[in-house]
DNA sequence: TCTGTTTTTGAGCGAACACTCAAGATATAG
DNA sequence: CTATATCTTGAGTGTTCGCTCAAAAACAGA
């Protein structure tokens, strides 16, 4: 008894994505948008609220992606921290492909550093989903924790943020224009921090 | 034989700093430039020639201030890596205080993600100031390393990128809304990434 | 095919944007 | 005090911003 929408929504919010990852939240005007989505103003305001709405649900989908991708990427590591370390160099060669798009950066640090003093409701959803990821990789630590893997004293909660840190860093050094290996080696840098927080083997 | 501006150039590009370091380039309007500066549109344009000017001698002035807080804190170590810690230490402290204004994070690294994509003369710029912060922390680093602090073998340029890494991701944790303490403990765990690096006192 | 509902369209809204410039104000030199 | 060079002012420029909505188009059920 009515007309379905034209678009996929999925594929317009991957290409909203897409466009607010490359230039953030301000740089994004509505024509770039428009050209971005294929769609006229009526009909993303029809089916996203605002450009607010859109960024913020652009956002959420970035976000399920990078958590399904760190699930993914761990399922195939019987060691967490093996998993980890490999999660951290796997990043460093995936950036060090110089025409990678659209940035190296995480949106979500880069959202939290736009907004964090002009956008409240923005800044504070980018809270939410980096709270969301240290409680992932904590939940990771604690495993490696129970079985043996890691040092029992160790803290999970704080070194899931120290990894969340190294994360950041290492895709923020990506964006600047380093020689070829660099990054590579600064990923194995980072991958090394961990060993600190192996179980010794026998200490006694 | 003429009139003298009314305004101390200096103190407005310090207040130009503020305001950018607070809200980005892009949501910095002329408007609360004006009255950041308390200057109207012709002196600012007279002065700094347009918005992108003004941006970047605030951003290269920004840039003066952190390099020479640099070398005043670490005159006072005779230790490198003592001073590069303590360097660490300071900033988990001084972020912690949650009023802190007009950001905890570095206004060179919000530039370059702001800006990556969208405007070159920028980024270069921005990436042209973490050049040189790599810089001045590999000279310390072969200080270090040729007085017998750091092992022989140690690559200063790698090191000074990691560590530029870990001040990047310390002052962008600082913007998440973390309890009291984190900070402080993130700040020392990334002090302790060092620890690798020193010489070993008699390794045979 | 006709009818009813929903979607798509794009011209156009007021507001805000970065920026200009002619006129007025002001300090210095003579 | 006068003359002059420079600075300050702020109304106003054209443009672009995010956004609206009436009309046209398209599909589903009868």
């Amino acid at each position: 008894m009515a007309r379905q929408p034209s678009y996929d929504r999925d594929l317009a919010l991957d290409q909203a994505v897409e466009l607010f990852w490359e230039k953030g939240y301000h740089a994004s005007s509505l024509k770039q948008i428009e050209q971005a989505l294929d769609m006229r103003p009526g009909s993303i305001y029809a089916s996203f609220g605002s450009k607010d709405g859109l960024f913020s649900e652009a956002l959420a989908r970035y976000a399920g992606h990078g958590a399904k991708a760190l699930a993914e990427h761990m399922a195939s590591y019987t060691s967490v921290i093996d998993g980890l370390k490999g999660y951290l160099r796997d990043i460093a060669r995936d950036c060090s492909d110089e025409s990678r798009r659209p940035s190296k950066a995480c949106l979500i640090v880069k959202t939290l550093l736009e907004s964090s003093r002009t956008h409240p409701v923005m800044s504070q959803q980018a809270n939410a989903f980096l709270a969301d990821i240290e409680e992932g990789l904590k939940r990771w630590l604690e495993r490696a924790r129970d079985q043996g893997e890691l040092d029992a004293s160790v803290d999970c909660r704080r070194l899931a943020r120290f990894i969340q840190g190294q994360i950041m860093a290492l895709r923020i050094m990506a964006e600047r224009p380093l020689p070829p290996d660099a990054l590579t080696a600064l990923g194995e840098d980072m991958a090394a921090t961990l060993d600190p927080f192996l179980a010794s083997p026998r200490p006694l």
